[in-house]
RNA sequence: GGCGGCGUAGCUCAGUCGGUUAGAGCAGCGGAAUCAUAAUCCGCGUGUCGGGGGUUCGAUUCCCUCCGCCGCUACCA
């Protein structure tokens, strides 16, 4: 009676080459699939590449290729790189396979004949690396906060999902369903957007401007919202809506993400399957981000860009697999870098279990013939035999909690106990006469016996090494249970007389030495720096240069209109003259201390070139300076002379 | 500004539904051993469990507050 298991990576965008995010998110499903396989559960792996939108029609456009030709080249890019990390996918689905868009295409024409899609004109701002409309909200600076860039007015026909009447049993769901969301926090931040309207999904786009979608089936000039396409590539691939694969695997699924996804998976796609009439999926598990090195998010420009496809070229895939499954916590933000992969590969890898085989090997060769003798167990022997048969049991347990660093640990403490073991009973002592030889044959049996249960056990992360391993002891593999009985070596096994060092000590590259790991402090300050003020860097001591400070473009401007901007209580909007640099809208903080009647007439100094954002509806060009005592007292800045409008300020 | 999360040994992190001496791995120091991949084994930590206050017989664990970092959000611009 095994059990069922779907485990799916989110469908990657091709719109880049795969990078340390996917590999970790894939790896991380990867391993967990194995685990399950081994344990006998029924399991089904899906990963695979989302190749619809703007943004992919643009980006084929720029480098003079068809979409789908564009798409296919990054495609096999991903096939290929899970190819490297062996991950063991049982299908690859790509959105622009036909299987996938008639379940899209039949999926739409359901829900709209049920009247869940509805068409409406919709202007707003659009971003279109989004590849949507961003609301009010989301705007930061007056520039997507995802993207960095200037979302664009847009006004267009879309149909909507009616997403926003799901509100309420959503939250009630996840409220009431332990695990459906981890970690916890994910579910609470799901929570507390759900708290308010979510409004309704636009889920089309006018073809004219994205050609690139699958089209609506009632109305060939709309093709589909990217997302409403790509999220449904969890059940298309398994044959929905009567597949034998969806009956089988649908009810189990359980997604991996990266928080960057959350909104999707956790708030558009359980509304589409309750649209669809579909059982939700069983769970969603997100991950956090991989920053660099020197934990601030990858950047070429900082130099702290971590490949893992060059680290297992060079380390092997095994070492990247084994790195990122044990010394990367799930569901957190976490630094990674070739240092820390190569330390925790020649601590846990090399040392500990590789030259553990080393020794064991070596002996067997010398004093027995290569031959692996009938052990005759002793007290001495108990405790070893004890903890290798009962790993699996807490194996399960940790891999079932997702704690797939602690289920890997608890390995490497047995692998440690057997170092001991060799010590205390000191075969290469035994080996020096005859009358020991029987001891000297159970010790070195039950080495070989725990490395058959390590390597077992330790398939799903090392998929290559394990058997690799097991070879050199000339041992077959085995399921998870096999682990849990002692003495499943035959003996007369004839250990090989050659074999390759399985995990030769690495040592990092001088390349790497670049990547300083910068004081600490230095490097905080700099990026709250970074974030607060966008600019470039900077003397120490918080002391800017002149060079940063001319950058700022500071003018006098007098104040043509004011009036209060509804329904607030702090925002005046102004119309600012700058004499012949035209007028601006600015909407500033200052309603506590002014009256709009105050204020037009006075002149003010104005930071020219501040990024437009938009508050409350209204875009602010600028800003205007004003000081602020302890109270919250505000005193706007105004020039000691009448200066014509427009007049520089330095 | 609001909501939430985090802050535990040099580093990466566990953990504490309040209770004997707060843990692991790595790094470091000393020693043993020499079968082995300069690998292994043993021993070694006076850590304010971010600061302060409170509840309690007792708090790192609960409450309040402050500081720092992160995320979401907002009437900063």
């Amino acid at each position: 009676m095994s059990r069922i298991a779907y485990l799916t990576t989110p469908l990657y965008y091709v719109n880049g080459q795969p990078h340390m995010g996917h590999a970790y998110t894939t790896v991380v499903a990867d391993v967990l699939a194995r685990y399950h396989r081994l344990d006998g559960d029924d399991t089904y792996l899906l990963t695979g590449t989302d190749e619809h939108g703007e943004k992919i029609f643009t980006a084929a456009a720029a480098v003079g290729l068809e979409p789908q030709a564009y798409a296919d080249g990054i495609a096999a890019t991903f096939v290929e790189a899970w190819k490297e990390l062996r991950i063991s996918n049982d299908d690859f689905l790509r959105t622009t396979e036909a299987r996938h868009i008639s379940v899209v295409t039949s999926v739409l024409q359901q829900v709209y004949d049920q009247g869940d899609i509805y068409f409406d004109e919709y202007e707003g701002l659009y971003c279109v690396g989004c590849e949507r409309f961003l609301t009010d909200r989301e705007i930061v600076n007056g520039k997507c906060p995802d993207h960095g860039t200037v979302p664009e007015k847009r006004k267009e026909g879309n149909y909507f999902f009616r997403m926003d009447k799901h509100r309420q049993w959503l939250a009630e769901h996840i409220r009431t369903t332990p695990g459906f969301i981890r970690p916890a926090r994910y579910a609470n931040e799901v929570l507390s957007i759900l708290s308010e309207s979510i409004g309704d999904l636009s889920m089309s786009r006018p073809r004219s401007r994205v050609p690139w979608g699958i089209g609506l089936p009632w109305d060939d000039d709309h093709v589909t919202y990217v997302w409403f396409d790509a999220l449904i590539n969890y059940v298309s691939a398994l044959g929905y809506p009567d597949g034998e694969l969806f009956g089988r695997y649908w009810t189990q699924a359980r997604h991996f993400i990266g928080k960057d996804i959350l909104k999707t998976h956790a708030i558009f796609w359980p509304t589409m399957l309750r649209a669809m009439g579909a059982p939700l999926y069983a769970g969603l598990n997100v991950g956090g981000f991989l920053m660099g090195s020197d934990g601030q998010k990858m950047s070429k420009s900082l130099g702290n860009v971590v490949n893992p496809f060059e680290l297992s070229k060079r380390y092997s895939a095994d070492a990247v697999r084994y790195y990122l499954a044990k010394d990367v916590p799930y569901g957190q933000d976490s630094a990674v870098s070739e240092k820390a992969l190569v330390e925790r590969y020649n601590a846990d890898l090399a040392n500990d279990l590789g030259n553990l085989a080393s020794r064991a090997r070596a002996l067997l060769l010398r004093h027995l013939d290569g031959r692996l003798p009938e052990p005759v167990q002793t007290d001495a022997d108990q405790a070893v035999i004890a903890t290798g048969i009962g790993l699996a049991a807490h194996v399960r347990e940790q891999v079932g909690a997702l704690r797939l660093s602690a289920a890997l640990e608890e390995v490497m403490q047995f692998v440690r106990q057997l170092n001991r073991y060799f010590n205390d009973e000191q075969p290469w002592v035994l080996a020096k006469n005859e009358a020991s030889k029987p001891r000297l044959g159970t010790v070195l049996y039950n080495c070989v016996e725990g490395l058959r249960i390590t390597s077992i056990l330790l398939e799903p992360a090392l998929p290559d090494k394990a058997v690799q391993l097991r070879d050199s002891l000339g041992l077959k593999g085995g399921d998870l249970a096999s682990t849990e009985t002692w003495g499943l070596a035959p003996a007369g096994t004839v250990i090989p007389a050659e074999a390759a060092l399985l995990f030769p000590r690495a040592e990092l590259e001088e390349t790497q030495a670049g990547s300083q790991p910068a004081a600490q402090p230095v490097a905080k300050t700099e990026k709250k720096r970074e974030k607060t003020e966008k600019s470039g860097p900077a003397a120490g001591d918080g002391q800017i240069s002149i060079d940063d400070f001319n950058r700022v473009e500071l003018r006098v401007a007098q104040v043509v209109a004011c009036e209060a901007v509804p329904r607030t209580d702090k925002l005046l909007k102004l119309t600012l003259s700058l004499g012949d640099l035209g007028e601006r809208t600015v909407v500033s903080g200052i309603a506590g201390s002014y009256a709009p009647q105050d204020l037009p007439g006075r002149r003010v100094v104005l930071v020219a070139n501040l990024q437009p954002a938009k508050l409350r509806g209204i875009v602010s060009q600028g800003m205007i300076l004003a000081a602020e005592d302890d109270d919250g007292n505000l005193a706007l800045v105004h020039p000691d002379k009448e200066l014509a409008p427009g007049a520089r300020v330095r």
